[in-house]
DNA sequence: TGCCATTTAAATGCCAGACAATTAAATAAC
DNA sequence: GTTATTTAATTGTCTGGCATTTAAATGGCA
């Protein structure tokens, strides 16, 4: 194997890429064992510290794993939806505070993705996904909750209710737009009587979600997402005020 | 700073997790330089190396990028969506390969995700976003286009659709569902008259588009679902008969 | 003084070689 | 045949060095 000089990229970038290559095109399998670092600084010619930050690299991205010992290697890692959750929810949490983005754009996008699952939550959700739903209600109704407390809370509800549509791609593709939100959202102060309100929404959620109610679903969220955005608008605003 | 001797992980990844956190936390901002990577070793009391390999695991994940020379070093990433979607759409493509979701299953999140987007979109498409599809429309209509470039040109249709919600959280979210279905895709031969069927759906689709008319888009893309699912198993069938 | 060429210094990129730590398999002892 | 020991392979880490790149400092010259 060769790597060409004549590219400026880095040489443990160009190795990185081309092992990765090699897995997204299948030519490397879930499971299989990369020769030793030994071999590949022969393969590339290059020396081991450089095929070692190449597959740091690709660790980075979960592509690899690495065993130590006689029989040990890197080998190709499954990459499962749990491993993916939070690397997605960390590059969407980054992608909102480095570009600036507003809270109205990023709340849009987090109930419009919401609102698709509606229809399937409403079909499938089990018993479970309403208990922890109205678990979750019931927390959000207890004083002396904190705000950050109050906000996770609010996360975890969600996330049964996208977890209720059954189809775990879909709940990874969300995962990244509901849990972005939760610093943005924890920026905001919830008085007693915004709670209330919420808890009222969240409750008449949970209560068409029981009853298979598609469209009441639909509705909650949508006025979930006008009062958030209202709330947030009014807070931006007093805080100009005083500054 | 310093590091846990007694954790089980490697001192690269540490280091790499101590860094990331600053980044996250808001402690090191956009453009901000890190230290060098001797100033680094001496810090974390570890060797350059070491260092190094840390940095390459940022580098992996776009966080830091590194200049050479006399003001070069270590800099803090702005992450920006056009960074974040080749990364998005690789996992998403790796998670569908290695994890063995079905076709049905990856079409269902897919199809979800891009309806929600229908009434944004019938609100808020530009002209160009309309005229990228009809351009995209007639390509489909060539004769002798492979199907590779049919699905190319699939995604890049639906692709305007998405970005005409206007709205970049939503269209960096769904690039993943889209795109890394394509290699799912892939799989499918299409006739000469699956062809007609889904040009037909893609021209509803921008008629309702091109009149506002959100309900319509939702319906043709629940068409599409319907027709592509359908497709997919019945390309399946015949392989298992074959075989 | 002002401009251009040269030198210098700081930083990353890369390499060679070594040793430590870990782990499974081979070997030896009982 | 089982257990303890040795061995070998592999990754983890360190030291020290050299090459390369780049911007800034320096010097020469008109």
């Amino acid at each position: 194997m060769k790597i060409d000089p004549n590219s400026n990229a880095d040489l443990s970038a160009q190795i990185a890429k081309s092992i990765r290559d090699a897995i997204i095109s299948g030519d490397l399998i879930v499971d299989q064992r990369l020769p030793s670092e030994a071999e590949l600084s022969d393969q590339f010619d290059v020396s081991r510290p450089t095929v070692r930050e190449a597959l740091k690299r690709l660790a980075a991205q979960s592509l690899i794993r690495t065993q130590r010992g006689a029989t040990g290697g890197a080998f190709v890692n499954k990459l499962s939806f749990e491993e993916a959750y939070p690397q997605q929810i960390t590059t969407s949490t980054l992608l909102l505070s480095m570009n600036a983005v507003s809270f109205e754009t990023a709340c849009e996008a987090r109930y419009t993705l919401e609102r698709s699952c509606a229809r399937l939550s409403a079909l499938r959700r089990t018993a479970d996904h309403l208990a922890t739903m109205r678990a979750e209600i019931h927390r959000q109704s207890q004083p002396g909750l904190t705000d950050e407390a109050f906000c996770a809370s609010d996360v975890a509800f969600h996330r049964a209710l996208v977890d209720g549509a059954g189809n775990p791609v879909l709940s990874y593709q969300l995962a990244g737009a509901v849990e972005a939100m939760q610093p943005l959202m924890n920026m905001i102060t919830f008085s007693a009587r915004d709670r209330a309100k919420i808890i009222e929404l969240h409750t008449a959620l949970a209560d068409a979600l029981e009853a298979n109610n598609a469209i009441g679903v639909d509705t909650a969220l949508a006025g979930l997402e006008s009062y958030t955005t209202n709330l947030a608008k009014s807070v931006m605003e007093k805080r100009k005020n005083k500054a």
